[in-house]
DNA sequence: CGAGTAACTTACTTTGAGTAAGTTCGCCAG
DNA sequence: CTGGCGAACTTACTCAAAGTAAGTTACTCG
C-alpha cells in the first residue's frame, strides 16, 4: 500500500486564501497539460495533484475549458513579453525582426512543457471559447502591426487592412515554424531560422513600405 | 410525436455494400463536424444522422479521432488539388504565388463548412493522431517546397533546410489569413489578401534565391 | 465565544466514447 | 427453392470523465 500516490505532499494541507489556491491550480495544471495535453489531461487528475477535491477547481475556473484557457493567457503573456522585449531591445526595424523570432523560438526551447498546452490551443477553435483564444493571440497581431507602422514613412497613409495582413502572416508565419521545429528530430538552429525568415520578409516590408 | 426527426430519409434504409456506406458516413460526418466542430459533434448525432448504428461507425472508422481524421484529409486533399491546379496554371513563379493564394481563400470562401474542420485541426495535435495531421499538412510543404526550389537558378546549390523554412513560413503565414478572414466580419477581398501577400514574400524570394 | 462567511468536500447526475455479443439480411451452391 | 454462411448491422451495455447540488469545516472578526 502506498501512501503517497505521486508527485505531492499530502503534509497537513490547511487551507489557503483563493488567490494562493488559484495559483497552485494554475501551476499543476500547466505541467499536467503540458504533459499529456488537453484530451490527456482530466480534472481529476489536476485536483488530485494538487491535493484538492474536483469542484473546488470548476468554483475557481468554471470549467475545463476555462483552466485550459487560464494556462494559455499566461503561458502567452509571458512569451509576449520575453519578445517584445527582446523587440524592444533592438535599435532598427530589421534587427527587431530577427530579436524577436530569436527570442519566440528561445522562449519554446526554454520552456517544452509550455509547448503542449500552446499548440493544443485548436482545442478550443470551437464553441464560446474561440474569441478567447482570439484574443490572446491578438496582442502579438498587435505588436507586429506596431512594428510595421513604425517602419512606414510618416507621410504615407496607412492602409489598415495592409498592415493587419501583414501582422497576421508574420505572425502565422512564425508560429508555424516553432511548431515545426519543436516536433522535428534535428531542428536548424534558432538563429538560422529567424535569420532566413527575417531575409524572406525584410525586402518585402521595405518595398510595400516605400509604394 | 414526429416521425421525421431530422434530415434524412426513413424510407426502406436497406442494407449498402460497405464502400457505399463509408462514403455516407464520412459526407454526414464532415457536415456535422463543420456545423458543430469536434468537441460539439457526438457519434451518436453522425449516427443518427446517417441512420445507422453507432458500432458500425467504430468497425469503419475506428475512432472519433479516426473518423475526424478521414475528414480532415478528405477536404485537405480537396484543397490541395484546387491550390495545385491554380499554381501549375500560371506562367512565372511570381503569378504562382497570387494564384495559389487567391485559390486557397476561394476555397474556403465556397465551403465554409469545411472552414471548421480544417481549424479544428489543432484538436488532434497531441496524442499518437499528431503525425497523421502533420502527414496531411505536409503536401503543401512540399508544394511550396518544389515552387521555391523552381526559382532558385540551376547553378545554385539547394540548402535543404532553408527551402524548408521558407515553405513552412508560406504555408504557415497563408493559413492564418484564412483562418483570420473567414473570422473576421469584413475581411479584405481575397485578392486584396492575396496580393498583399504575394507582395511581402516575393521580395524576399527573389533576394534570397540570388544569394 | 459565537456567528458569518469563505474554503472546501462527499456523493451524485449526465453525457458520450467505446465494445461484447448477438441478429438479420442477401446471396449463392446444391 | 432452400439452407447456410458471411457481411452488414443492432441492442444493450461499460466506463471514464465533465460538471453540480447540497452540505460541512475551519478561519476571522465583532
Amino acid at each position: 500500500m502506498q501512501v503517497t500516490s505521486t508527485t505531492q505532499q499530502q503534509a497537513p494541507k490547511r487551507r489557503r486564501d483563493r488567490a494562493a489556491r488559484e495559483r497552485e491550480i494554475l501551476a499543476a495544471a500547466e505541467r499536467i497539460f503540458g504533459e499529456r495535453g488537453y484530451q490527456g489531461t482530466s480534472m481529476d487528475d489536476i485536483a488530485a495533484a494538487v491535493g484538492v477535491s474536483k469542484p473546488l477547481i470548476y468554483q475557481y475556473y468554471g470549467s475545463k475549458d476555462g483552466l485550459f484557457l487560464a494556462c494559455l493567457a499566461r503561458l502567452r503573456a509571458q512569451l509576449l513579453e520575453t519578445v517584445a522585449e527582446a523587440v524592444m531591445a533592438a535599435t532598427d526595424i530589421e534587427d527587431s525582426l530577427y530579436a524577436g523570432f530569436v527570442a519566440w523560438f528561445q522562449f519554446l526551447d526554454d520552456h517544452p512543457q509550455a509547448w503542449s498546452v500552446l499548440i493544443d490551443e485548436g482545442m478550443l477553435a470551437a464553441g464560446p471559447m474561440a474569441d478567447a483564444t482570439d484574443e490572446v493571440r491578438n496582442s502579438f497581431v498587435e505588436l507586429i502591426s506596431a512594428m510595421v507602422r513604425l517602419n512606414l514613412p510618416p507621410t504615407r497613409p496607412v492602409d489598415a487592412d495592409e498592415v493587419e495582413i501583414l501582422a497576421h502572416s508574420i505572425s502565422g508565419a512564425t508560429e508555424r515554424l516553432a511548431i515545426w521545429r519543436s516536433r522535428t528530430p534535428n531542428p536548424p538552429a534558432r538563429e538560422k531560422v529567424a535569420q532566413t525568415l527575417r531575409d524572406l520578409l525584410w525586402q518585402g516590408l521595405k518595398t510595400l513600405s516605400a509604394t
